[in-house]
RNA sequence: GCUCCCGUAGCUCAGUUGGAUAGAGCAACAGCCUUCUAAGCUGUGGGUCGCACGUUCGAGUCGUGCCGGGGGCACCA
């Protein structure tokens, strides 16, 4: 029995005994963990709830505690329950059957999750125009982390990454190499294998380009007037400028695939903008929208000319319509309305699919697809696509109006579906800190000097690249490593240096809830100590180590926990001075998987991030305290080997849960 | 103007659908390595939870108003 059911046996127990004894049924029993272990396991703090309940249908009043005590005399008959206090005005404190609970998770089976229901996550989502920053790995950490939350709680999940190969950045950047160097696709082509050839990487080149159209469009009209050009030439398709920008785009999703994959990061299939167009997904869905009635052709005013969706709960002023343009008056689709197409694909409503080919392959066969619009490319062997019962759209809360424009009209072509199966998860930005933007080399005004903080921006090539934070930080863990394991030999020092560094990163990123603003600090986000990545994984390691020496020493596991058989002698010791340490070390690594629960409803990867780090600190205190392998008590020693495989086994899972590695030594 | 988010220790942040004495990390100071790894552990100091009113047995959490900071309201995404 776990953790879970537990609480469910005991939250059921306490509705049905509310119902029949005392006649009232409360729409939701709320139960919590106690602040300190003397106080119990689960309190119901339901007592005062029940006595208003009764108040308001009966006017009669009761006293909570004597609430309590019946609740209490039903409760008390579960075999899991050893004993239930109450406590304060009316608290309901349930104690564990320690004894019992500890041999229950010895013999537990570890999940056998039905076939769960399929969800599509969409993150990363990078424009593929240039280098990703530490913005675009906050975006791709959370989405991963989600992702490999929601599998861990039993959902199927597939993975995609939004390639938006026919915008405008694409076009800046396309623009920049055709006008300002004057290349053509094959000067980009010798370009590219000159980097190759010197180490360097295409998409930084494309970061250093693209803020310099960014320069150039400020002093140069022309230039501007150029990028029209060169987007609707994208847009079509089928011409030498296409190809070029085709070229470019898939070169940088190449790029920032690979740098993701540094970090832990994997995908399954990358839709592309040019065939939600190319494929007229887009035609299908607006068919659709104007049959339906929810967009309109506007033929006055400032959006004459244009397939428009009202949008009443945002008010218009003078200076701001409430209407959304779906599709500009020169007959291109604006970004919302191609996500509203690509969205109904998503969650398998919109009747159509693209072709599909292979795009690339991780070292251990993995493959990662992409789509395209022509039907002799496509490739078979691939999984089935698309067709969510959710959809989770990971992206910065920027852009939290179109996203409910998407939304909406997702909704009023599927009222079913639309309303809750599509999930925008956002994000607050990563900043830097002044100090943090100086540090990288940049001049600020004297108004910037005085911000709180500093939007990155691609288009003034301000930001933290990505690749360049990593480097940064495997140097630092693999001199840690070099100073005290200085013989290891080079590909593990090395190896252990780039779990060390993801791990921190990693961390950094999730230990902040979704709606803060990460201002970027070199020296916080490059420590090893404290509430970081490495404090877990180091916990990890050492209660790792506690069983590589029993391992060398011969020891069987199994035949140490054969002495738990002494029930008395176990109750005794979680009966005594130390059961309390012993017995919170247990309880909180069974809190994994109602953690991972708890995560996947409220869509929070930080609650598991502190979660794992709340574990790894207590089994450093619990480490600290009792000294497991020299106990000379068999059974004492069989209760801390079994507390600790228990903690080896959450931790990791914990861990692994966030992308994070257990690394052999540290 | 409209709208969303934030305001908790010197700094950076947690704080479950409203529950018990508001917690971490960093920074500061004082301790702990013949032991299963000190990237660790222990202790000390540090709070009008922005302000006010309200709802409630109970408010950091919910409501209203105000103050302060940020985002959004493009024929960009």
């Amino acid at each position: 029995m776990t953790i879970t059911d537990i609480q469910n046996a005991l939250r059921e127990k306490v509705r049905v005994i509310a119902k029949e004894k005392l006649s009232v049924e409360p729409d939701h029993i709320a139960s919590e963990i106690p602040p300190k272990t003397e106080l119990g396991d689960l309190a119901f703090p339901i007592a005062f709830e029940l006595a208003k309940l009764i108040k308001q249908q009966t006017g009669e009043k009761q006293n909570p505690r004597a609430i309590a005590e019946e609740l209490k005399n039903g409760i008390s008959e579960f075999d899991f329950v050893d004993r239930v206090e109450i406590a304060g005005p009316g608290y309901l404190n349930v104690f564990y059957d320690r004894t019992g609970f500890l041999l229950d998770e010895n013999s537990a089976e570890t999940g056998a999750n039905e076939p769960g229901t399929k969800v599509c996550v969409e993150h990363t989502s990078v424009n593929p125009n240039k280098a990703a920053h530490i913005g675009h790995v906050r975006n791709a950490v959370l989405g991963d982390t989600f992702i490999r939350i929601l599998k861990a709680d039993g959902k199927e999940v597939e993975t995609q990454y939004y390639i938006d190969n026919t915008g405008v950045q694409v076009a800046d950047v396309a623009v920049g190499f055709m006008f300002i160097h004057n290349m053509n696709l094959d000067d980009i082509k010798a370009l590219d294998k000159e980097l190759t050839e010197s180490d360097k990487k295409f998409d930084f080149y494309c970061w250093d380009l693209y803020a310099q159209v960014g320069r150039a469009y400020q002093e140069n009209e022309e230039l501007k007037e150029k990028r029209a050009e060169v987007l609707h030439l994208i847009e079509e398709g089928d011409n030498p400028t296409a190809d070029l920008a085709d070229f470019v785009a898939t070169r940088n999703v190449e790029c920032i695939v690979e740098t993701m994959e540094r970090f832990g990061v994997r995908y399954d299939l990358l839709p592309r903008e040019s065939e939600i167009l190319h494929l007229k997904f887009w035609e299908k869905a607006f068919g659709q929208m104007k049959e339906l009635g929810v967009i309109h052709y506007e033929t006055e005013g400032k959006n004459a000319g244009c397939w428009v969706m009202p949008f009443a709960e945002h008010s218009g002023t003078d200076d701001h319509e409430s209407d959304k343009i779906l599709v500009r008056s020169n007959g291109t689709v604006t970004y919302t309305g191609k996500d509203i197409a690509y969205q109904m694909w998503k969650l398998g409503i919109l009747g159509m699919d693209f072709f599909y080919k292979r795009f690339h392959r991780y070292a251990d066969g993995k493959e990662i697809w992409v789509t395209t619009e022509n039907a002799d490319e496509a490739e078979s062997g691939f999984p089935a696509f698309g067709g969510g019962e959710t959809i989770y759209n990971v992206i910065d809360t920027r852009q939290s109006y179109p996203q409910e424009i998407v939304k909406k009209g997702v909704a009023a072509i599927d009222p079913e579906k639309g309303e809750k199966a599509s999930v925008h998860l956002s994000y607050e930005m990563v900043a830097l800190s002044p100090a943090a933007a100086e540090e990288l080399g940049f001049e600020l005004s004297e108004e910037d000097k005085g911000r709180t903080f500093i939007e990155m921006s691609g288009r003034k090539g301000l930001g933290v690249k990505a690749d360049d934070l990593l480097d940064r930080m495997e140097i630092k863990a693999l001199a840690e490593v070099e100073s005290r394991h200085p013989d290891s030999d080079e590909a593990e020092k090395k190896h252990i240096a780039h779990q060390i560094a993801v791990g921190a990163l990693r961390y950094f990123l999730l230990k902040f809830t979704r709606n803060t603003v990460i201002v970027f600090d070199f020296k916080e986000a490059l420590s090893f100590e404290g509430e970081t990545g490495c404090f877990c994984q180091y916990s990890a390691v050492r209660v790792n180590k506690i069983f590589q020496k029993l391992a060398e020493r011969d020891e069987s596991v199994a035949e140490i926990k054969a002495a738990l058989t002494d029930r008395e002698k176990v109750a005794e010791i979680f009966g005594s001075e130390a059961g309390s340490d012993i017995w919170s070390m247990l309880i909180l690594a069974a809190r994994l998987d109602e953690t991972i629960h708890n995560a996947a409803a409220v869509n929070e990867p930080a609650i598991l991030a502190k979660y794992t780090f709340n574990l790894a600190k207590a089994f450093n205190l619990f480490y600290h305290n009792h000294k497991i392998l020299p106990e000379p008590d068999a059974v004492k020693r069989a209760v801390l080997i079994s507390v600790a495989e228990k903690v080896r086994d959450s931790l990791t899972r914990s861990l692994n849960t966030l992308g994070i590695e257990v690394p052999e030594k540290m």
